[in-house]
DNA sequence: GTTAAGGCATTTTTT
DNA sequence: ATGCCTTAAC
């Protein structure tokens, strides 16, 4: 058994694998057999030093990681039940591990049994209604901007008691923002998502024996991705670890990139320190890419100053080289993209979904969609709207969370008047005074106020209809299963009949995710005997993305961003959108910290592909409505020039100023975005966005140029005959 | 209670 | 350009 556990690992793996317990930290660069390391490492404490698997815990960010470390787990280990089963080891999301915590310990942690995960829409709504009750001006301080300093505050383990206003207004404000919203909460039953993590801290510190127990359970800890760790996690494993436990931390200080949502870097030396003595191993030789890539992303990231110092290496031979194309615009840029995938695909027998694009910004999928639509090829786009955040399916969950629990209020606001039930903003607004008034939830107040009289027989008779349909169905599903429960309130509570009436796809598509939701509700698979399965799967709801759906088997070429695109490999990636100001993005240029962290972005990006990157680069990008014209990003001109070749033939650009007037812009620069001598010689006469005219074609505009000498080519937008591609040679074609 | 019209912002994302 | 949200009019 142990041999397997050790086999195959190279010297830095087995070090890391095959040591005593202790505190390590990992500095696994991209590509080097990080999870790997993680896994072997539990089953080799396991099976050489006498661990149970119960007395293991593993933490990870994302479901879809803490999901692939089990499975590789019970892949290594087998998959036999019994005390050391691994399932008994727990294996989770920092939020995931904290909201069993808290189910656990309700009383202990001050919540009710059944309180409920606010989403970051639900929390919004929330904290716009206590703007309502504060009677705050939002276009003074914007509720968006509330929201982010409450999860800052919280990430930083920070309580608005902990927060000094002095005379600044601006802290004042949000302090009581804070405050209220804490106070909405608690009456709701209500748990965000940064709660969970400071809550479960909290619980740990106000109940030293609570912690003993968990302390003397779990005596060794492993952290996935400890670079993106923020504040109150990393004192959440401080507090956990006390001096009784290991933990192995795995991060990589060059991948880091959600400075901008609290993560910090800072934690992986803090670890160090905290929990000297600490054995530190660098997983550097790199398993995936091509030498000549990962030479590209060494040298990008080497820009960086403030670094752990890492170099990646491979066995592997140089491949081929970084392919630059410059592209007139967006459009030229995915239609080079598409034309490209076919031919590499075909030519290396590879399916679609072996490449993927890659962009800083979502707004970059449009142009990449319209030509992959136009070209037949099939994509999916990563990211974008997540499934149990689609507004028809947070109407359904509403439902749902109102008969777990009917103090809900945000659920109870989300479904009051939908669908449409004859209930306006006056009356909920009236509703809300009481349950203010009365420090009640909105339910109760509306029961209350029904009683006293206090509405019009209209607003009356609704509202009744609304409190009954609840009843109703609240009394109706006991015993019924749950794609039952979900069918019966999707029906009954209207929902179905109000998006069949909505007109046109949809509509269409509402209705489909809505019986997708019954789908889920038919294979979910409850895990805790002592919740009730809709309780379970509510709660599941909101801390599951919910993607990982249908599509993953179909053969489509991935966009996606480069965030998401972390931890992910592909055979060919494209880096699109090279281009100062959009990568690294305008709003990183002025302080020196993000614009490092966008070079780690760039990292990212390059270390992603295996055999082939190409990158992108438009000269002229359309953005909120206007043209721009970018320069090539500084990160491309970091690599150094004997890595990269140039796509587009190298010709004197120079296009008619026209400035406005042709919606082909105008020329900036001359010659490779490299700054390289160029060749005009190739290209007699002609130039990008130049009128020019066929006798058979008729007039059209040069959109781009291939090829040298005898095999020039040039591809012109015929007015009449649309996109050609035209030997030059051959072509005589006619300047104008 | 529904729809039309204007205002406004528009990096990145998980849980 | 586009979408999202608030506001004003039907």
């Amino acid at each position: 058994m142990q041999t397997t556990i050790l086999n195959n690992l190279n010297e830095a793996q087995l070090q890391a694998v095959s040591s005593e317990p202790e505190n390590q930290l990992v500095l696994a660069g991209a590509g080097s057999g990080k999870t790997r390391v993680l896994v072997h490492r539990i089953a080799f404490l396991i099976q050489a030093h006498g661990y149970s698997p119960h007395q293991i815990l593993a933490v990870t960010f994302t479901n879809k990681a803490a999901k692939e470390m089990r499975e590789r787990l019970s892949g290594l280990m087998g998959d036999y039940d019994g005390p050391f089963s691994a399932r008994s080891m727990w294996v989770g999301t920092f939020h995931g591990i904290a909201h069993r915590l808290l189910k656990a310990h309700w009383q202990e942690a001050g919540l009710p049994q059944n309180f409920q995960i606010l989403d970051t829409d639900d929390q919004l709504r929330l904290i716009k209604r206590v703007y309502q009750a504060l009677n705050l001006d939002d276009s003074r301080w914007p509720v968006k901007q509330a929201q982010w300093f409450i999860g800052g505050q919280k990430d930083e383990g920070l309580r608005p008691q902990h927060i000094v206003e002095g005379r600044d207004p601006f802290l004042a404000t949000m302090k009581s923002v804070y405050q209220a919203y804490e106070e909405a909460c608690e009456r709701g039953g209500l748990v965000d998502f940064a709660e969970l993590l400071l809550r479960s801290h909290e619980l740990w510190l106000k109940n030293p024996d609570l912690l003993r127990h968990y302390q003397q359970r779990f005596r060794y800890l492993l952290v996935d991705e400890f670079q993106d760790t923020n504040a109150v996690q990393y004192a959440w494993l401080r507090v956990l670890a006390g001096n009784v436990s290991h933990i192995t931390a795995v991060g990589d200080d060059d991948q880091s990139i959600y400075g901008w949502r609290g993560a910090k870097i800072e934690n992986i030396q803090q670890f160090e320190h905290d929990f000297s003595p600490v054995a530190v191993t660098r997983l550097e030789q790199n398993y995936r890419s091509s030498a000549n890539i990962l030479s590209a992303a060494n040298a990008v990231i080497q820009h960086n100053a403030e670094r752990l110092g890492k170099s990646l290496w491979t066995d592997d031979g140089d491949g081929e080289l970084i392919d630059l194309y410059t592209a007139f615009n967006e459009q030229d840029e995915a239609r080079y993209i598409v034309e490209r995938i076919k031919a590499f695909t075909e030519e290396h027998k590879l399916n679609n979904r072996d490449c993927a694009i890659l962009y800083r910004s979502n707004a970059q999928s449009r142009a990449l969609e319209e030509a992959f639509i136009r070209e037949g090829l099939p994509y999916r786009i990563y990211g974008g709207q997540r499934f149990y955040e689609r507004l028809e399916i947070k109407n359904a969950l509403a439902y749902l969370r109102l008969l777990v629990n009917r103090f809900d209020d945000a659920a109870f606001e989300r479904v009051i008047n939908t669908p449409t039930r004859g209930i306006g903003a006056k009356t909920i607004e009236t509703v809300r005074l009481f349950a203010r008034e009365q420090g009640c939830s909105m339910f109760e107040a509306l029961q209350g106020a029904i009683s006293h009289q206090v509405f019009s027989a209209r607003a009356t008779n609704a509202l009744k209809s609304f409190v009954e349909l609840i009843d109703t169905l609240k009394d109706s599903i006991d015993g019924l299963a749950l794609e039952e429960v979900a069918e019966r309130v999707i029906r009954q509570s209207g929902l179905l009949d109000y998006h069949q009436k909505e007109k046109g796809e949809k509509g269409q598509a509402r209705v489909e995710n809505l019986q997708e939701l019954v789908n889920a509700c038919r294979v979910f698979d409850p895990q805790d005997e002592g919740l009730s399965p809709l309780q379970e799967f509510v709660d599941n709801a909101a801390l599951d993305a919910g993607d990982a759906q249908a599509d993953e088997f179909d053969d489509a070429v991935q966009m996606m961003t480069l965030h998401s695109a972390k931890g992910l490999e592909f055979p060919l990636v494209f880096l699109a959108g090279m281009e100062e100001g959009l990568f690294p993005h305008k709003m990183s240029l002025d302080e020196h910290g993000r614009l490092e962290e966008e070079r780690r972005l760039c990292y990212v990006g390059i270390t992603r592909a295996m055999k082939k990157l190409v990158i992108c680069f438009a000269e002229s990008r359309r953005m909120h409505g206007n043209e721009n014209f970018n320069s090539l990003s500084r990160f491309v001109r970091e690599i150094p020039q004997d890595l990269l070749q140039e796509v587009r033939i190298k010709s004197t650009i120079t296009r008619p100023a026209s400035y406005g007037s042709s919606r082909h812009g105008a020329a900036r620069y001359s010659g490779s975005p490299l700054g390289s001598q160029s060749n005009v010689e190739d290209y007699p006469g002609l130039c990008l966005g130049q009128q020019v005219r066929h006798k058979v074609f008729g007039e059209g505009t040069i959109v781009q140029f291939e090829g040298q000498g005898g095999s020039a080519r040039v591809q012109v937008n015929f007015d009449s005959e649309g996109s050609k591609w035209l030997v030059l040679q051959y072509a005589k074609l006619q300047a104008l």
